[in-house]
DNA sequence: CCCGTCGTTATTTTT
DNA sequence: TAACGACGGG
C-alpha cells in the first residue's frame, strides 16, 4: 500500500495525511504548503487504494472555482472520483433541499436569492423600512444564519437585547416562505435543522457518506459546523471519517460569520481525531516566508506552525516610502515596466490593496501608461442589471410565488404597472402563485389590461417549455425567446444605442451559456442554481486572458500565487483600518500574511506619507505591521518616517488605545476611534463623543486632565 | 418616465 | 473627492 504510485513525489507529512484512517483529522496546511494535492490524491487513494465507493465520498470547499479544480484533479488520478460529491458547501445545502424539499419545508422549484434580492424582500416585509437599512438589516438577518440562529433562538448577540431584530427577522423569514424561495443563509441553516430534527433521514445520510472532507476550513461559520456534525453523526457514534484542512493563520471572514474556533476547537468536537501539519512551502522563496512568518507571530490563540521553504533564500522584500498615492501608482508602474523590458510578463505583477476605492489610482495611471491589467472582483457579471433582470424572469418562470423576481419584471419595461400596483398584486396572492391574481386583485384599468397582458406573455413561455420539454431544444433558446418576447430586447437595445453599453450582448451570452442544459423546468432549476452559486471572479465566457497586471484586495486573492507581488497602501488607518483592535485586528493582521504569501519570487510594500481621503489630503503613518515583519527580513527605499506607529512603547498611546471609553468634562462620554502619530510625533486619538457626530481630536500628552479612562 | 440636483457616505464579501 | 441614492420638476 504504501508504494502506491499516488504517494510518488509527496513528501512525509503529505504521504501521512493521504494514508491516515481512523477518526478524523486535521490538516494544518500552511500557506502554499501543497494543501489541494493532498486533497485530491486522498480522494483518489480512498477510491483506488482502500476499495471506497466514490458515491460515500462527500467533499465540501468554499468556492465553485476550488471545488472545480478539486474534481478535475482528483478525476486525473483516478477517473471514479468523478462520481464522489465533490461541491460548494452551499451548492451541496441546495442539492439536499431539492432532494429533501418536502422535509425541508420549501417550494420544490425554490430559487435562491441573493443578498440583494434579501434586502428588496426585507423592504417589503418591514413596511416603511428605508433602503439603506434594510440591507443592514438583511446583512444582519445573513449573519444570524451564519450563525445558525432562527428567530426563535437567543439573538441576544445581534439584538441589544430589545427583542426588536427577532421581530423584523421572522417578518421576514415569513415573507420569504411565502415566496417558497430561500436565501444563500437557508442553503446551511436549512438542511442543518432538517437533518437535526430528522433521525430517519439523519441515518440515511450516516449510511451513505462515509468520509467527508472539508477545505479552507478556517473560514467555515457555526451553521457549516453544525451541519458538518449532524451529516458526520459524530455525535451519534456514526462511523463516518471525517478531514478537514485550513490554516488557522488564514482565516479571514469572520465579518461574515466564520468562526476560526471552529479549526482551534476541531478535535475536541471531533474527539480522538489527529492533526498533521503540512509545513514545507512549495511556492516562495524564504525571505518571504520569514516575514509572513515574524509577523503572524504577533497573534495569539494560533495553533502555530513553522513554514520552510523548498525554493531557497531569494530575494529580499522591499518596503517603499513614497510622498503621496499619485508617486505610489507611479512607482509601480516603473517597476513594472523595467521588469518587462528585461524579460518579464505583465501577468508576473498582482497590486494588492485593502479597500475596491483604492483601485482606482493605479486604474487611471494604467490607462494613461497603456499597461493592460485586470482588475478582479468589481461589477460581477450576474449582479448587471441586465442579467438580473433576465434571470428574474427565469426565476419567475421557475416559481410563480417569487415576489421579487416578479417587481423586477412586471414593469421593465414600463407597462404601467406601478409600485402600488405591485403591492395590491402580491397581498391579493398572499403566497399563492401571482399569476392567479388576476381575478381577485383590484386594479386601475390600465394596470389591469397591462398585468393581463404581462401574464399572457408569461403563459406563452411556460408553454414553450412544457412543448418542448422532450425534444432537443437546449435551454439557450428558451432564454432567447424570453429576451425577445419579454421587451427587454428592444429596452436594452436602445439603451445600448444612446450610451454605448452592451446590455442586449451581454443577454445573448447569458444565453448561450445555457447551452448544455435542457429545455425543461428541470434544466431551468439546473442552470439557475448553477448560477446562482457560482458568483466566481471572471466573467463566464471570459474573454481569452491576456498577458495583465492583476489589480486586487487582498480578500481575492486568498487560494491566489503571483510571482510578483507588491502590497500597497501599507498605512496606518488603511491597514490596517483604523477602528480595528484585539481580535479584529488580529484578522487584520491575519490578511497581511495572507498577502504576503501569495507571492513567490518578488515583495514589495508600499506607504504614503500623505494620501487624499474624502476629499481632504491627509498625513499618513506607516502600518504598525510593517515594525512586525523583523528588521531584517526586508530592504527599505524612500525616505523612512521618524518614527514607526508603535503602540508598544509608548504608555499614553497604551493608556489612550482605541476602543478605550472616556469621560470629558464638556463633551461627556464618549470612545477612541482613532489613534496615530502626528507630524511631530504627538500621540493623537480621536474621539466620537454619545450625541454628537463628528471626531473630536486630543493629545492626550497635555489634555491628560481632561481625558478620563472610564474602562 | 427621465433627468438634474442635493445630500449622504465612504471595509473586506468565497456563497 | 466621488459616487450613489432620494426626490422633485418637466
Amino acid at each position: 500500500m504504501q508504494d502506491s504510485e499516488l504517494l510518488e513525489g509527496l513528501n512525509d507529512e503529505q504521504a501521512a495525511a493521504v494514508t491516515h484512517e481512523g477518526s478524523g483529522l486535521l490538516i494544518l496546511a500552511g500557506a502554499g504548503s501543497g494543501k489541494t494535492r493532498v486533497l485530491t490524491t486522498k480522494l483518489a487513494w480512498l477510491i483506488k487504494e482502500r476499495g471506497l465507493d466514490p458515491y460515500s465520498i462527500l467533499a465540501v470547499t468554499f468556492t465553485k472555482k476550488a471545488a472545480g479544480e478539486m474534481k478535475e484533479r482528483a478525476i486525473a488520478l483516478e477517473s471514479r472520483a468523478a462520481y464522489a460529491n465533490i461541491r460548494t458547501f452551499h451548492s451541496f445545502g441546495a442539492y439536499c433541499l431539492r432532494r429533501y424539499w418536502q422535509e425541508a419545508g420549501v417550494d420544490k422549484n425554490f430559487t435562491v436569492y441573493d443578498d440583494d434580492d434579501s434586502a428588496s424582500l426585507l423592504a417589503k416585509a418591514i413596511p416603511g423600512i428605508k433602503k439603506s437599512e434594510a440591507a443592514i438589516l438583511a446583512k444582519r438577518i445573513a449573519l444570524a444564519k451564519d450563525y445558525g440562529l432562527t428567530p426563535d433562538d437567543d439573538l441576544s448577540v445581534l439584538d441589544g437585547g430589545d427583542g426588536v431584530f427577532a421581530v423584523q427577522y421572522r417578518s421576514y423569514q415569513k415573507r420569504l416562505e411565502q415566496t417558497g424561495n430561500v436565501d444563500f443563509g437557508d442553503l446551511i441553516l436549512l438542511p442543518y435543522i432538517t437533518l437535526k430534527n430528522n433521525a430517519l433521514l439523519r441515518s440515511d445520510i450516516h449510511r451513505r457518506y462515509r468520509v467527508i472532507m472539508v477545505d479552507e476550513y478556517q473560514d467555515s461559520n457555526i451553521a457549516q459546523f453544525l451541519l458538518l456534525k449532524e451529516l458526520s453523526g459524530v455525535e451519534e457514534g456514526a462511523p463516518t471519517y471525517v478531514c478537514v484542512v485550513g490554516d488557522d493563520d488564514q482565516s479571514i471572514y469572520k465579518f461574515r460569520g466564520a468562526e476560526v474556533q471552529n479549526i482551534l476547537n476541531f478535535r475536541d468536537n471531533f474527539p480522538g481525531s489527529d492533526l498533521i501539519r503540512l509545513e514545507t512551502n512549495y511556492r516562495s522563496t524564504d525571505m518571504i516566508l520569514s516575514c509572513a512568518a515574524s509577523l503572524v507571530s504577533n497573534n495569539s490563540g494560533r495553533l502555530g506552525k513553522n513554514l520552510c521553504s523548498a525554493r531557497g533564500k531569494g530575494k529580499k522584500p522591499t518596503l517603499v516610502f513614497l510622498p503621496n498615492q499619485d508617486d505610489e501608482t507611479e512607482f509601480c508602474a516603473d517597476m513594472i515596466e523595467n521588469s518587462l523590458n528585461k524579460g518579464g510578463a505583465y501577468s508576473d505583477w498582482a497590486i494588492l490593496y485593502r479597500t475596491n476605492a483604492q483601485s482606482l489610482g493605479f486604474e487611471s495611471c494604467f490607462l494613461h501608461r497603456k499597461i493592460p491589467y485586470t482588475l478582479v472582483g468589481s461589477l460581477k457579471f450576474y449582479e448587471r442589471e441586465e442579467i438580473k433582470d433576465l434571470l428574474s424572469w427565469l426565476a419567475f418562470v421557475a416559481n410563480p410565488r417569487d415576489e421579487i423576481a416578479f417587481r423586477r419584471i412586471v414593469n421593465k419595461p414600463a407597462r404601467g404597472i406601478g409600485p402600488g400596483s405591485q403591492d395590491k398584486i402580491v397581498d391579493a396572492a398572499f403566497g399563492k402563485p401571482l399569476t392567479e391574481t388576476l381575478d381577485s386583485v383590484k386594479l386601475s384599468k390600465k394596470a389591469g389590461e397591462a398585468l393581463k397582458d404581462f401574464f399572457s406573455i408569461y403563459k406563452t413561455f411556460t408553454d414553450f417549455l412544457d412543448e418542448n420539454k422532450d425534444s432537443e431544444l437546449k435551454l439557450s433558446e428558451f432564454i432567447r425567446l424570453i429576451v425577445e418576447k419579454s421587451g427587454l430586447k428592444e429596452h436594452y437595445e436602445s439603451q445600448d444605442e444612446i450610451s454605448g453599453s452592451s446590455k442586449s450582448d451581454n443577454m445573448e451570452e447569458l444565453a448561450s451559456s445555457a447551452l448544455f442544459y435542457s429545455c425543461s423546468k428541470e434544466g431551468l432549476l439546473d442552470f439557475l442554481d448553477h448560477i446562482e452559486l457560482d458568483r466566481s471572479l471572471e466573467n463566464p465566457e471570459g474573454e481569452e486572458k491576456k498577458d495583465a497586471v492583476t489589480l486586487i484586495t487582498l480578500h481575492n486573492t486568498k487560494g491566489l500565487e503571483y510571482k510578483k507581488v507588491i502590497i500597497t497602501g501599507m498605512e496606518s488607518g488603511i491597514f490596517p483600518r483604523q477602528d480595528k483592535t484585539g481580535a479584529d485586528l488580529e484578522e487584520e493582521r491575519r490578511l497581511f500574511y495572507v498577502g504576503i504569501t501569495r507571492a513567490r519570487d518578488e515583495l514589495y510594500f508600499t506607504s504614503c506619507a500623505s494620501r487624499r481621503l474624502y476629499g481632504r489630503t491627509s498625513f499618513m503613518l506607516p502600518s504598525p505591521f510593517l515594525s512586525e515583519l523583523g528588521k531584517n527580513n526586508f530592504r527599505v527605499l524612500g525616505q523612512e518616517p521618524a518614527a514607526f506607529v508603535s503602540y508598544d512603547n509608548d504608555p499614553i498611546a497604551k493608556k489612550y488605545c482605541k476602543g478605550a471609553c472616556l469621560y470629558h468634562d464638556e463633551w461627556g462620554q464618549g470612545y477612541i476611534v482613532e489613534a496615530f502619530y502626528s507630524e511631530e510625533n504627538n500621540y493623537v486619538i480621536g474621539v466620537k463623543f454619545d450625541g454628537s457626530s463628528g471626531i473630536k481630536r486630543f493629545l492626550p500628552k497635555f489634555q491628560s486632565k481632561d481625558l478620563l479612562i472610564v474602562k
